[in-house]
DNA sequence: AGCACGCCGACT
DNA sequence: GTCGGCGTGCTC
């Protein structure tokens, strides 16, 4: 009788392909995507089975144990993995291992947890009080969980004043336990619409109506200026999808998650919410896990990872703020989850709506090949006016005094009026350099080729590449000096300034003074009370947030991506500023935006303070078109890193060397990275350009296998990154 | 990636 | 004489 006793198992190891093991006589045979505990090497891991085949070799190690019976890894997701795999170069287990929630990485049950209580075992209720004379608190514990048979909840032991430490003792002694009571499923709400929907314009009413009408795969780009009302349009599409019972996942950036959106979802529709963020504790993730998967949470909201969620019964893909790059991964498996969603959406046979204010280039360019169903929404909602940035030369500003007498004007104007102004700059601390007066010299950071900032209230200098810091000179590294000054500005100073200069709160918003969890919210609420005040802060304050008495935008410094070296520059700058634009003039109060700049006279810089994102997407494809950059030619870049930059080079120009060549596929390079140095390690670069993506393919296949061979590149790190969003 | 083995320097 | 550094090699 032949049966499949061979199994083949992904595993998470950074090794291509799979391993092989035996499948134990009377063990069933386990389907593609259940997970296996297996002996590798020294250890024993949690694997996926990829696939069974007859055989009898003798020699395989056993497979230890199948932990699921069914696949946790359905075959529509398993081959979205597969094909991810493929795509980024990347060894499917780790992929396979990637999309799986921590608990069942470590091997636990692929079901939700019950509540969990703890209670004395039986050991416990024949202990006699006096062994424990000495630990007041935990024969406390005992005392009060002998009260009560049926177990308590941390929550009620908390109540109780039972401490954590006592309970772990406890546990030690194997007196108490901790139980998990599986909970019973909580009705099935029916009542869809939870309050009523918007009435909608007749740009969004089209909008809406065409994803409603769209069956099974149909990508959209929802292509709409800032309060256009692009929610509204998600929302309304999402009606018909529940109301059939189905789900629908939404993609968000980052940061992008406000309790603001969160909450109008909660509130338009009496389904089970779900939200996975990066807050969730290992549990609450697998619930949510489960929630999806068993088809009772009905809508999905996440970061990118999200794009992995089983679903049981999928409807429609919403990607918000698809141009975001927060959505491409940017170490380990660098997927992009803008794209995964449209595999995605086209696997499961459901519409894809990817919205933006500004979309990617690439994303525009789908769209205008008819590739992508194109969505324009032009208007504000509730007749709103779009602002209009204003150029201001920003050649005269000194170190002192970075804002501009108008500027400065502008924002006391705007406070005078009971409103609220913004100062964007997107860089934080006091000053990005201190320097020697005498000599010249800059306090720059041991480990990378930077600079170091002063952060004066912390009084450090720190260096925002590699973290490392130290106390703010007295002389100069030099020559000694003591007449040492900072040059340049950063919202640290900003604020300071403003703060002497204005008679109104000012508030700053940047990694800084959001590190404690929860200030973010508290300073975000003080700005929405609506009382005049000034906001100063970095691209945390430009995304998702709506501030309704905002009235004045003033962009410092915006140059040094329109100027960029990196081809995706200027694109970048130009989705950035809009976005903060956006934030002044909602509704029916109009906004004003100045733009300090030192060069006005850019090209670019004047069409996006023309505040036409269009037009400078059309100026910027021309110009990809005629490089060959994307979306018209495609990428990889092979980054390497090592203790020395010889090593890195050495390894990368063999590389380049001994690929196989192709007459489509140009290899540029090898070249030290734009940073040479960064926390102590010395980074090049090979890229590889090809106008098709098959051929592309073929090489970094035969790349990819020929840099895991080369000895040159065990003393190096190094990683494939397809489609990179950036050249650093 | 882990985790071993293996061969050279400063310490009980 | 050992502890421990990281180079090299393997994992079905």
């Amino acid at each position: 009788m032949p049966s499949p006793s061979v199994v083949q198992v992904a595993l998470p190891v950074p090794l291509p392909g799979c391993f092989d093991y035996r499948l134990p006589a009377d063990t069933p045979p386990p389907q593609r995507g259940c997970r296996v505990e297996v002996p590798f090497g020294r250890r024993t891991l949690v694997g996926i089975v990829h696939g069974l085949e007859p055989s009898d070799r003798k020699q395989l190690k056993p497979i230890k144990q199948v932990l699921d019976e069914e696949p946790v890894i359905d075959p529509l997701l398993y081959r979205l993995c597969e094909r991810a795999a493929r795509y980024y170069h990347h060894p499917l287990g780790e992929v396979l291992n990637f999309v799986l929630p921590t608990l069942l990485r470590q091997g636990q049950p692929a079901r939700a947890g019950g509540e969990v209580r703890w209670r004395l075992t039986d050991r416990g209720h024949h202990v006699a009080p006096e062994r424990l004379a000495r630990a007041p608190r935990q024969l406390q514990a005992m005392q009060v969980l002998a009260e009560h048979p049926r177990g308590l909840t941390p929550a009620m032991l908390e109540a109780l004043s039972v401490s954590r430490p006592a309970l772990q003792a406890l546990r030690d002694k194997q007196w108490v336990e901790r139980v998990e009571v599986t909970a019973a499923a909580p009705a099935e709400e029916d009542a869809v619409r939870a309050e009523p929907a918007l009435r909608p314009s007749g740009e969004q009413r089209a909008a809406i109506d065409a994803i409603i009408a769209a069956e099974g795969f149909q990508p959209f780009l929802l292509d709409g200026v800032t309060g256009s009302g692009k929610t509204e349009v998600y929302l309304q599409a999402m009606a018909p999808v529940l109301a059939a019972g189905k789900q629908v996942l939404v993609l968000v950036p980052e940061i992008g998650l406000t309790p603001q959106t969160l909450r109008r979802f909660r509130q338009r529709f009496a389904v089970p919410v779900t939200v996975l963020h990066s807050g969730l504790t290992d549990r609450e993730r697998l619930d949510a896990w489960v929630a999806a998967r068993d088809g009772r949470a009905r809508i999905l909201i996440g970061t990118r990872s999200a794009v992995f969620t089983p679903l049981a019964r999928p409807g429609l893909i919403i990607v918000d703020e698809t141009h975001d790059a927060s959505l491409k991964q940017q170490d380990g498996f660098r997927y992009h989850a803008r794209d995964l969603a449209t595999w995605r959406a086209q696997q499961l046979e459901v519409p894809v709506v990817h919205g933006s204010a500004t979309p990617a280039l690439e994303t525009l360019q789908l769209a205008r090949a008819g590739r992508y169903h194109w969505l324009r929404l032009r208007e504000r909602a509730g007749g709103a006016v779009a602002p209009a940035i204003e150029l201001l030369d920003a050649r005269d500003a000194t170190p002192d005094q970075p804002l501009l007498p108008t500027a400065l004007t502008a924002i006391e104007r705007t406070l005078a009026k009971g409103e609220q102004a913004l100062v964007f700059l997107n860089r934080r601390g006091f000053a990005p350099v201190i320097l020697c007066r005498d000599c010249g010299w800059q306090d720059e950071c041991p480990r990378c080729d930077s600079l170091m900032t002063w952060h004066r209230s912390e009084h450090q200098l720190r260096c925002h590449h590699c973290g490392h810091q130290h106390r703010v000179p007295q002389r100069c590294g030099q020559c000694g000096s003591s007449n040492l000054t900072d040059a340049g500005a950063g919202t640290e100073k900003l604020e300071a300034l403003l703060t002497e200069h204005c008679d109104a709160p000012v508030v700053r918003i940047d990694r800084d003074t959001t590190r404690r969890k929860g200030s973010l919210d508290a300073k975000l609420a003080q700005i929405q009370k609506g009382e005049p005040a000034v906001l100063v802060g970095t691209q945390m304050l430009a995304k998702g947030h709506h501030f309704p008495r905002l009235s004045l935008a003033v962009i410092m410094n915006m140059d040094a991506g329109f100027l960029s070296a990196d081809f995706r520059g200027p694109e970048q700058a130009a989705q950035l500023l809009l976005q903060v634009a956006g934030r002044s003039g909602r509704q029916d109060r109009p906004g004003r935006v100045l733009m300090q700049s030192r060069h006005g006279d850019h090209h670019l810089v004047r069409l996006a303070a023309a505040g036409d994102y269009h037009a400078l997407a059309d100026a910027l494809l021309d110009e990809r078109r005629g490089a060959g950059l994307p979306p018209f030619g495609h990428l990889a870049l092979l980054r390497c890193e090592a203790m020395a930059m010889d090593q890195a080079l050495q390894f990368l120009g063999e590389c380049a060397e001994r690929l196989p060549g192709h007459p489509q596929v140009q290899v540029l390079g090898p070249v030290p990275a734009p940073m040479e140095k960064r926390a102590g390690r010395y980074r090049a670069q090979l890229l590889l350009q090809s106008p098709e993506r098959p051929p592309l393919h073929g090489v970094l296949d035969a790349l990819m296998a020929l840099a895991r061979e080369l000895p040159s590149g065990r003393r190096c790190r190094w990683h494939l990154d397809v489609d990179p969003i950036d050249l650093l």
